[in-house]
DNA sequence: CACAGATGTTCTGTCTTGCAGACGTTCTGT
DNA sequence: ACAGAACGTCTGCAAGACAGAACATCTGTG
């Protein structure tokens, strides 16, 4: 236990290190890891959403989703359905392939999960899981358009 | 709000993208980034490390830290001394530069961690903390070795 | 001591990802 | 009708993860 143990980056990088570890074998050969897992939960679970909306939500470049879904597609997990509102738009929906196999993952994803949180105790795992969800609204909703230029400001102002 | 706002592996990484990028932006031209900055606070604040604990510490490539510590030494702010009980490894100090500058960043970074946690109260911050410093103990003490082979057995166990 | 195997660091090459810019298509506001 | 913006795709470049080899050095065994 040192000083850096109670650094909240350094915390936060370890953990997620250890998610995204768990996560990726966890789902195996799914096409994107972890990533093609959350496109698939979204476009299984959640109204169909543009690949710009994926993105922005789960923190993917543009340029990336495009063969991210691609190689979803070719896996015939998602497929691109153009949006009845705006045809340059392409709605991005689970296939009927991709709900089975979202159902076969879940219970390994939890298994992983639970292997992450294993260190805490059941109130202590839930606490956290509040905090963060607490945190990410906020963090996504502050991010998309001015964070960056907020914290440039934050931080001229705090330069001596 | 949508279901995926509280799931542990979305929440997490969307903090820990707002995380990075704040710090990013707070270190400016440091070299390294955000893990330039933290090489840095454990070169000065801890005991000297070999390269290989840094990055087993950091989660970084052992070939990135090669050239993550050129430019970090390139610019003066550490050296590479030889250890004297094992001529193989390099120990990582800070000099005098590099203890200044990250006297100067500090406020910087605690700024821009204030940013990141702005969403929650006081209390929460200093929870959300504890939950990952706690979290983050357990996962360096179960990670390092066998973590990816428990998993693949925790997983193959839950598989049909 | 000699020697095989392990370890720390560096270098090489490959692959994935992030990012900037350009392009064609389509929408929106005037 | 037209300018400007937005969506998705493509190209090229840089950062990074990863595997493997090479070199120096350490450690344990005989």
């Amino acid at each position: 236990m040192t000083a850096l143990d109670e650094d909240f980056g350094f915390t936060l990088g370890v953990v997620f290190r250890a998610y995204v570890k768990a996560t990726n074998v966890a789902v195996g050969d799914l096409p994107g890891g972890h990533r093609g897992y959350q496109i698939l939960t979204a476009a299984t679970r959640e109204q169909p959403e543009s690949q710009s909306a994926l993105c922005q939500r789960f923190g993917i470049d543009r340029t990336v989703m495009t063969y991210l879904l691609d190689d979803l597609e070719r896996a015939d997990l998602v497929t691109r359905r153009p949006a009845p509102t705006d045809r340059r738009t392409r709605l991005v929906v689970a296939t009927e392939t991709g709900r089975k196999r979202l159902a076969e993952l879940d219970l390994r994803l939890r298994h992983a999960e639970a292997h992450v949180l294993a260190g805490l105790s059941a109130d202590d795992q839930a606490s956290l899981k509040a905090l963060l969800s607490k945190l990410a609204v906020h963090a996504n909703a502050a991010d998309p358009v001015n964070s960056a230029c907020q914290a440039v400001q934050d931080i001229a102002a705090s330069t001596p």
